[in-house]
DNA sequence: GTTCGTGCAAACGGTTTGCAACAAT
DNA sequence: ATTGTTGCAAACCGTTTGCACGAAC
């Protein structure tokens, strides 16, 4: 667990107080939270943490590929500790967020698209959770 | 193009002076304007319009199924005339949002996700439109 | 002592809301 | 008269910025 000190250090990031708690936090949910949510959870480990902090913090941490921000929720920017290439499922009632698998899905025709050259991509699908998936 | 009239009373949307100026905009642009950047154009047309009536305006005809919002860009919604199932390409560079028809792409393997019950999907492309595409 | 990080508060930009004036039925 | 619409201004919410204080090298 203290190797978030050493992630930090490898990343070029200082580790302070306030950064690792923001990062133990977004490092570990798979809840795509918000700065917000982020912030609320992190003051439980360093009480003073100011909201500048945290989206100095995660800013930075995006920068580093250590975290990847997301937009597809209205009006938010929501916070995604994988950061491997892969797809999104937000359900309509709840908003939240879940992670599909990259090769869950395939998309094909991209190749045949003229006039794009497709850096990244992704699937964004809306609906419910099935009760018991 | 008087059919607006229309058209807007066909959704029961009550036809206005202000209501026709922004759908007229937003109806016939492809460019996926931002609710101000339907404001600035639409002024052209009603010089008095002002901003809480765009909002009310395009919440309306979302409402009504005439336009679609779009959640696919940092910090705004962007609004969509075409309302058909289509996939999306935005340009890193200038911003730009590109409509992708349904069927240049096929996405498999969405019947196979297990607890996902999918009421819409679309494919969100990033990368940089070619030169002479 | 210079650089970097923090926290506060103010600013900002997109969006929503409350409300008084007004038009339509 | 009632209902619906407009436009203004203020409120709101997520995010960014300016700045003075404090910690680390």
């Amino acid at each position: 667990m203290e190797d978030l000190i050493g992630l930090l250090r490898g990343a070029g990031v200082q580790p302070t107080p306030q950064r690792l708690a923001v990062a133990r936090y977004v490092l570990a949910t798979t809840s795509h939270p918000t700065a917000d949510e982020v912030l609320e959870h992190a003051r439980r480990e360093c009480p003073t943490l100011s909201r500048a902090t945290v989206y100095n913090t995660l800013t930075r941490l995006t920068e580093k590929r250590l975290v990847k921000s997301q937009s597809i929720k209205e009006g938010v920017v929501v916070f995604d500790a994988r950061v491997e290439k892969h797809h999104h499922f937000i359900d309509e009632e709840t908003g939240e967020i879940h992670d599909v698998p990259w090769d869950a899905l395939v998309v094909s025709g991209k190749e045949k698209l003229k006039g794009f050259q497709i850096k990244e991509y992704q699937v964004v699908m809306r609906g419910r959770r099935k009760a018991g998936g």
